[in-house]
DNA sequence: TTGGCATATCGGGAAAAGTCGATATACATT
DNA sequence: AATGTATATCGACTTTTCCCGATATGCCAA
C-alpha cells in the first residue's frame, strides 16, 4: 500500500471521524443485535446516519478508508459491518516514527 | 492546526519525500557552509534541486509542511534554511495512537 | 419470483490541489 | 544606486477530490 494513499484516506474531515468513532462504537452507535462491535464492526446504515453526508458517499468513503488498510468489513445478510483495523494503524505510527 | 490540514500535508508524495530527506540531510544533501543541518536546516535551493520541481512549487510545498507544524524555517541573509519540526512529528503520532 | 432493503458502483458538476512560468520581494555585493 | 541571487507570491491551466442522485447488485422474505 502506498504511503500517499493512506495519507490521503485520512485528510478528509468526515474521514477522520468515521475512524475516530470506529475507536468507541459502544459510545458512538446506538445497541446492534446480531452483531458485536468488537468483533465484526459497525453497519454502513448507521456510519452514513451518524455523518449526515448520503448513502454513495459514505460508501466510498469506507472503501477508501479500507484500499488504505485503516478498516476492514465483514459481510453478514445484507449488511456490511466495518471495523477499525489495528495492524493498519499501527503501520502507519511506525512509518511516522521511523521515516518522518 | 487542523488534523485534515495535517494529512493533507503528508498526501502528496514530494512532500513526504522532503520529510524523509529532512530527517537525515547528511545523507541526503551536499555538505553546507556556513549551515550546520542539525541546527538550521537545508536551504530551499537544495531541497528544490533535489526534488527535480519547479522552485515555486517547493516553495509552496515547503510553505505546506510548515503549516501543519511538519517543518520549521530560519531565516539567513538571502538563504531560507528549513528543518524537521519534532514536536509537530510527536504530535501527529499522537493523534494517530489516540484518536484514531 | 417478486418486492423490498442494504450496499456498491456510475456519471457528473463544483471545488480544491498540483504544478508551472512570470513576477515581486529581500538581501548582498559592487 | 545598480545588479545578481534566493525565495515568495501570483495567475493560469490541468488533474484530482468532494459529494450528490441515479442505477445496479446482492440478499432476504413473502
Amino acid at each position: 500500500m502506498d504511503q500517499v494513499e493512506i495519507f490521503k484516506a485520512l485528510s478528509n474531515k468526515t474521514r477522520l471521524q468515521i475512524l475516530g468513532w470506529l475507536k468507541e462504537p459502544e459510545l458512538n452507535f446506538p445497541e446492534q443485535p446480531n452483531a458485536d462491535f468488537e468483533n465484526i464492526g459497525v453497519c454502513v446504515g448507521q456510519i452514513q446516519l451518524k455523518s449526515g453526508l448520503s448513502q454513495s458517499t459514505i460508501s466510498e468513503y469506507l472503501s477508501i478508508l479500507q484500499r488504505a488498510d485503516l478498516i476492514s468489513s465483514t459481510r453478514l445478510g445484507q449488511w456490511t459491518y466495518y471495523k477499525r483495523n489495528k495492524e493498519g494503524l499501527k503501520k502507519l505510527s511506525e512509518i511516522i516514527n521511523t521515516e518522518l
